[in-house]
DNA sequence: GCAAGGTC
């Protein structure tokens, strides 16, 4: 039996398809699925891997004792690897060397002196994938032939080699070959198999130096930032060859936007419209678009201010074309679909998803060249019967020459991104559809023609000063049919001929100031990477969350947190090649070298090993620096904004007893201002204007609820700005069929801050209901009419909205449009809507809020 | 409790 190793389920089907003398048949290892098939009679079985199955690491022995986390203490009380095995030790670290001693000091702060070794430790590989290497060895044991057909690039070379490793244990003496082919095509698999090769051992060495260097760096950096001053679990502040120079790229951007000096510029604005057309209204600007002298400005403006006429001193139009996009590789798509609000990282996802569900092809991808032997017609009829909202526009592609558009970068692995025309999109949920629908879409719009752009531009002039107007009209669609994202509105301009007077109002003078340069989105983040080479298709969207995950980065457009910069800032003084992108490229270097055999694995990683020691001691002198910067940077990021008591910051803080977080303030115990935090939102400071509450001199916070408009606030929940004193909204109905009289009176939790209505027999009936966060409440005196429950109206800022405060009445109407949480804590109520146990329990509305935003 | 690279 002759056994294929692929590397991923995919890959080992289809080259069962395409060897195979008639169908190959499916059947199950273990739980996994191989492919069994005859070639010329001979039995084969193929079978996918899950990319890497081995994952390097340290030995065991120097992971450092278990218990004691990353560093361990000898009965000497000194502070080493738990077992230093042999040779492990290298100049200038040897075992002999007592970095310090531990007795009678706090150990926790001298964690970092064990670095060195782990420097220089060894580095093992360890099963990653153990379904996977049980179901090889199994098969392996009964193979009198092994062919490696995993990617021909060095990555799959190397998860190739690693595959051999395991089969080596179990059939050392089996004849193993290697199977190249760059595309899952019968002629190329085919003339791959009959001309088998062997393994390229340099090239699988060179990429498994990328793994040991990326390891050791990590490993080491991690833990020295982490341990420079800890602070607590869950906070591990990483570093990395690939994340470490993105999140400089990042921390560079902000540096320019600081240092960026505005320059005050005017404009002069004014409406047109055709003569007593207002409806015609149109934006004109003086010709001067932007004046740097106050002085001219003035001048000119003095000439039009309040002029109501003009004169149209020429029109001129101009058509430009607009070329279909490129096919979709995995950058453009992350890029596009950040452009829609879908993170690179959950856009990957998604992407998995509908890969694996049949909807589209496979999603890791560089080439953007649609090959040939692509069913391009086939796949437009099947999006055509299977979405009717593409219907229309599949039949215009069919009938028109379907001549696709082609990228820059055209490898034969993989076709571009596009829609398999399989599957009904119906049955997707709301972020698979989006994202299905871009890529149907794109597809489309890459076999249709250019969409037409039409420009008129008017020349006018107001008592003899020019302006300008310029409209954009799309007068052929195109491709734009298919393909509707990023496009702007028509502004379209009156029929206005050379010699025709219009009228002219809101002539103003304006001052502004040049902007900054712009953050980066998530989608121009990831191009940026892509063309500084950082990290992979498959990798530099999860390293973009990563980032996000320690903290280092926030919100989007993106920021850097101080720690980030902090970080940046550390290792660019101390670990200068640990912050550039050149330790990528110098890494490609050498791992060239060692594929063509000039240069050996060990030589490449140990240089790397004693550049990082050669840093060690530089880091290890300035650990107390490094801790205390980032301390103070993690302060900073925590700062809601200034105490009004003493002055000093007021940052969110975590409480020992309850582990509840609130608002306290940084000169505790002296000073003991506390506010609760708001829930379910997160909480940012305000800076500049609104940053203080005018009526009690509290910080006003920015509060960001979940896929929600944020809002501002005062954090003081007894200002009268949030403070409502209690108000009557009605009698309770369960009290008066139980002969009482109840009031139902609206609180608000000083603790939480929700807000609730409560009866004041609630001992005995238990009646409450949950309310809206925000917006002022009115009793109206009124009851429902469906349920005979209070009425009320809560002033939003869409205006003002009536509801019945049982959650559960039958004739529940939809709130006027509002974020999807709101919804579901009406819903949340509804399960017991009105009983004790429901309405008031807080828990209650959180789990149905998250169900229903999830 | 570490990285980056595959893929699920």
């Amino acid at each position: 039996m002759k056994l294929v190793i692929a590397e991923k389920n995919i890959a080992a089907q289809k080259i069962a398809q395409l060897l195979a003398d008639g169908k190959p048949k499916t059947d199950k290892v273990y739980n996994t699925q191989v492919y069994r098939f005859t070639v010329q009679g001979e039995d084969w079985v193929s079978m996918g891997l899950a990319g890497h199955i081995l994952a390097p690491d340290f030995p065991d022995e120097v992971l450092f004792d278990k218990k004691q986390g990353w560093y361990s203490v000898t009965e000497d009380g000194e502070v080493l690897p738990a077992d230093v095995p042999d040779g492990l030790a290298r100049p200038p670290y040897d075992t002999k060397r007592k970095p310090f001693l531990a007795n009678g000091i706090n150990i926790k702060g001298w964690k970092v002196e064990s670095l060195p070794y782990l420097t220089w430790a060894p580095i093992i590989k360890k099963p990653a994938e153990k379904e996977i290497i049980r179901v090889l060895k199994n098969l392996a044991k009964k193979a009198d032939h092994v062919i490696i057909a995993t990617d021909f690039d060095r990555e799959g070379e190397l998860i190739g080699s690693d595959a051999l490793n395991c089969v080596r244990e179990v059939a050392p003496d089996v004849p193993t070959s290697r199977a190249r082919y760059s595309a899952l095509i019968k002629g190329e698999v085919t003339a791959a198999f009959d001309n088998l090769v062997s393994l390229d051992q340099d090239l699988a060495d060179a990429g498994e130096s990328r793994q040991y260097i990326d390891l050791i760096w990590g490993a080491v950096l991690t833990r020295y930032l982490t341990l420079a001053r800890f602070g607590g679990f869950g906070n591990v502040r990483s570093a990395g060859r690939v994340q470490t120079p993105t999140l400089a790229l990042v921390v560079e951007r902000e540096r320019e936007r600081m240092a960026f000096v505005p320059e005050d510029y005017w404009q002069i604005r004014g409406v047109g419209a055709a003569q007593g057309k207002p409806e015609t209204a149109f934006k004109m600007s003086h010709a001067t678009a932007r004046f740097t002298d106050k002085a001219a400005a003035e001048t000119a403006f003095s000439h039009v201010d309040g002029a109501t006429t003009g004169t149209i001193t020429a029109v001129s139009k101009r058509s430009r074309k607009q070329q279909p996009p490129t096919p979709f590789n995995t950058t453009s798509l992350q890029a596009a679909a950040a452009a829609e609000g879908i993170s690179p990282a959950r856009t990957m996802r998604i992407a998995e998803s509908l890969y694996m569900a049949g909807f589209i092809s496979y999603p890791r991808v560089d080439n953007t060249v649609y090959p040939r032997t692509l069913d391009i017609a086939g796949i437009v009829g099947g999006l055509s019967s299977n979405s009717p909202a593409l219907r229309p526009v599949c039949q215009k592609v069919l009938a028109g020459p379907m001549k696709p558009t082609r990228g820059k970068t055209e490898t034969t692995d993989h076709p571009p991104i596009h829609p398999t025309g399989q599957g009904d999109p119906e049955t997707l949920d709301g972020g698979q559809k989006k994202l299905y629908m871009l890529i149907a879409r794109r597809f489309l719009a890459t076999l249709m023609g250019p969409a037409t752009i039409e420009n008129t531009k008017l020349s006018i002039d107001v008592s003899g000063e020019p302006f300008t107007a310029s409209g954009d009209v799309l007068v052929d669609a195109g491709f734009r049919e298919a393909y509707p994202y990023g496009l702007k509105r028509d502004e379209q301009l009156p029929p206005l001929a050379e010699g025709d007077a219009i009228d002219v109002s809101d002539i103003k003078l304006e001052a502004k100031q040049t902007e900054p340069p712009a953050r980066y989105s998530q989608g121009r983040l990831v191009q940026e990477m892509e063309k500084r080479g950082l990290g992979t298709k498959s990798t530099r969207a999860s390293i973009i969350e990563r980032l996000y995950q320690v903290r280092y980065l926030k919100n989007d457009p993106i920021e850097p947190s101080q720690l980030g910069m902090a970080i940046v800032d550390a290792l660019h003084e101390f670990a200068p090649r640990i912050t550039t992108p050149e330790m990528t490229s110098e890494l490609e270097d050498d791992m060239t070298h060692v594929a063509a055999g000039a240069d050996t694995q060990e030589h490449v990683v140990e240089h790397s090993r004693a550049l990082l020691a050669g840093m060690l001691d530089t880091l290890i002198a300035h650990k107390d620096d490094l801790g205390e910067a980032i301390a103070d940077a993690v302060t900073a990021d925590a700062k809601v904004g200034t105490c009004p008591k003493c002055g000093k910051d007021l940052v969110m803080k975590t409480s020992a007893k309850t582990r509840g977080s609130f608002i306290g303030c940084m000169g505790w115990p002296e000073c003991d201002v506390t506010y609760p935090v708001p829930s379910g939102v997160k909480v940012s400071p305000i800076e500049g204007e609104g940053a203080v509450c005018p009526e009690c001199g509290a910080p006003r916070i920015k509060c960001q609820p979940f896929r929600q408009k944020a809002y501002e606030v005062c954090v003081n929940p007894k200002c009268p700005t949030n403070f409502e004193p209690d108000l009557v909204v009605g009698e309770c109905r369960v009290c008066a069929e139980a002969g009482r009289h109840g009031e139902l009176v609206a609180h608000k939790s000083e603790r939480s801050g929700k807000r609730f209505i409560r009866c004041t027999n609630y001992d005995e009936c238990g009646v409450s209901y949950p309310l809206p966060a925000r917006g002022k409440l009115e009793a109206t005196g009124e009851v429902c009419e469906h349920c005979g429950a209070p009425v009320v109206v809560v002033q939003t800022a869409r205006g003002p909205w009536r509801i019945c405060v049982n959650m559960d009445c039958p004739g529940k109407e939809k709130k006027p449009a509002r974020g999807r949480g709101a919804r579901g804590a009406a819903k949340g109520g509804s399960a017991k809507g009105g009983t004790r146990k429901s309405a008031a329990k807080p828990g209650a509305k959180k789990t149905a809020a998250k169900k229903t935003t999830k």
